[in-house]
DNA sequence: CAACGAATTTAAAGCGTTTGCAAAATGAAA
DNA sequence: TTTCATTTTGCAAACGCTTTAAATTCGTTG
């Protein structure tokens, strides 16, 4: 078993490797026997070294372990080579998959692109605007994602204001905003799931929400009235249920008004999966058996929707994958500068568990 | 509703905003009339500076929204305020709540002491350990965190030979490797769950493990085997099946054999809920009653783990706050660079839900 | 063989900080 | 007013790299 002391003496062999390797430049240089210009242009591949140096530069840079100081490039270049990201106060950081997902999804797109992932959290007592605008100042990255819009979002004024690249998972409700975005299209997935009830019979339908103004709380909303009032069906009714985001009680306290009110909905939409996990739990609580009872309907596709008895059925947007796509936007946006903005908007997929089926009595 | 356009002229408002802002020393210190180095050292706060020239800067570069480069500052002070987290190519990206949460600590613990984050990824085809050293050698970290720590890792050969700080979530197996690290203690959590399980009155145990030389297998498998020696009851029976990690169809069959073996366990532990969530699967698949055919113990806590049914027992080590501790413990690591190594063991705490109890009969 | 143009290499400036050393300004004592 | 001690400020170098402009080398050609 190798000796993994903290300090040391070295070995032979070891410190050969370490002293060996050439820092910089300059040592490279001279080692080559020629001016630190030359070695930087070899590196960078430029044709007007000749190959034969070329060559010869490549190779001694990768014998003696040469890898380049990113503070001094950049500081010429002006670039970081990062991608920043501000992690949301809260929000981001329930027990869920998604945090891990995106992230993972980001560094996979950015990695591709020779860029790194500069992740910012957002200190006790500090806005996350702060820190949004000191990872800008300060240099450190050359483009930032920003998640979960709010309708009236100082994060997309800053950066637009600043003129910096950004691209936004989620997007701004009116339509004439002109920046860059990635978003599920929770208008037509809510419009989808009034359809798979309507047509299930249901007629009498609840919707959980949130009263925080987020812009995709906004479009799922609009997705479902739109849909409803295409049907021009009188006999829909519709009840809303909305709570402060994030304040768990508040939500089972919402759930459970419209579990007991007069008359119950035959189906109830959760504005999204946390929302309709707690509904399916709250509803077992009431001892009403789904979808027999009552029908459930999420949006997110959490890891736990599809454990949580009987499985919830959903929709999936493949968080990974759209942050995959953001963070090829966002290198698009950096290095192209667009004046036209950028938009993609993913239809999320259906996704049919067990927490659906026909009304109870078609008759209401 | 605010205009959003990419490019676009600036209204008077927003172009003094932008332009009156100072970007850097020499700006702020031409405007105050004094030179660059007074400027530096007034916002370093230093004594030798006149208290009233102090305050004046201080309020100008508030005034200004002056944010120092940090390339500029990285390049001379060899620090980058960044510590770095390499993402592992596999088995941190399941779906699953572990590396949101990991991340979220890590930035909780190092933002608290202003570090930053900085989240590499591994591209196709090269290996974690490239680009750990890249990470190194570029001078873009002054501190890395590694996770998941293999019997014998490179990781920490690598950075234990370069000296440079890291902590490893995650230890050796020889208890003189002297690195730091925090660790859940495995080995007494899989005591505890032999414990659990014997008093319950199960005598024949299953294990469901991995075959990779990752060091919390061997941990736990330890802790397991100790425990059935403690208790020198020559009734006691334990059987093992093992699996190469993140083969799913392997851990399938795995779990099969043993389900459908002649004389089936009646308790069997998961080395990691991933893996005990499965078998709660394949047990419900073979017709079997959780736990009055048989019990379940995990390890982990992930999120699904409370929603699969009957809820799964298992061990939690809370991982936001591990990550939060490795953090400071990277902190001073790096500040600090002492000769002992600091290590942290950290005692799971036994998450009891409905997968475990009674041994279906007492009689062998 | 000189001279020219192309191919190849180099010197030096500059990116925005920090910091050692020296200079200037201030104040107190002579 | 001069002198010295002290406080306050500034010059200039350095960090490691990229890049502009200039210098060198080389192979050709008149």
């Amino acid at each position: 078993m190798k000796n993994h002391d903290c300090k040391r003496s070295k070995t032979p062999w070891e410190a050969e490797l370490v002293s060996h390797r050439a820092k910089t430049l300059k040592e490279l240089a001279e080692r080559l026997d020629v001016s630190i210009t030359t070695v930087s242009r070899a590196l960078a591949g430029h044709q007007q070294i000749a190959l034969k140096t070329r060559m010869r530069v490549a190779e001694a840079a990768r014998e003696l372990g040469y890898v380049p100081n990113q503070a001094a490039r950049q500081l010429v270049s002006g670039r970081s080579g990062f991608a920043g990201f501000v992690m949301p106060i809260r929000g981001l950081n329930f027990a869920d998959s998604y945090l891990g997902e995106f992230i993972t999804g980001l560094g996979e797109g950015l990695v591709a692109n020779n860029l790194d992932l500069f992740l910012a959290t957002v200190p006790q007592g500090r806005s996350e605007l702060t820190v949004l605008r000191h990872v800008v100042e300060s240099g450190r990255a050359d483009g930032i994602v920003v998640p979960r819009i709010a309708e009236s979002d100082a994060r997309i004024d800053y950066l637009t204001q600043r003129d910096f690249p950004f691209v936004a998972h989620g997007r701004l409700l009116d339509p004439r905003a002109r920046h860059h975005w990635l978003d599920s299209d929770g208008e037509t997935a809510f419009a989808e799931a009034f359809e798979l009830l309507y047509e299930l019979g249901h007629r009498h339908i609840g919707l959980i929400t949130i009263s925080d103004a987020m812009t995709f709380r906004h479009h799922r909303e609009t997705g479902l009235h739109r849909a409803i009032a295409a049907r021009g069906d009188p006999a829909v009714r519709l009840d809303v249920e909305a709570f402060l985001r994030f304040d768990r009680g508040a939500s089972v306290a919402a759930i459970n008004r419209m579990l007991h009110a007069d008359k119950r909905p035959t189906a109830i939409i959760g504005l999204f999966d946390e929302i309709a996990l707690t509904i399916l739990e709250e509803a077992a609580h009431a001892g009403l058996s789904i979808p027999r009872d009552l029908s459930v309907v999420g949006f997110d596709n959490i890891t736990a929707s599809a454990y949580a008895p009987p499985g919830l059925t959903t929709f999936d947007s493949d968080n990974r994958a759209c942050a995959r796509e953001i963070a090829q936007m966002l290198v698009d946006v950096i290095e192209t500068r667009p004046d036209q903005p950028m938009t993609r908007l993913i239809r999320p997929k259906l996704i049919l568990r067990a927490s659906h089926g026909p009304a109870p009595d078609r008759v209401n």
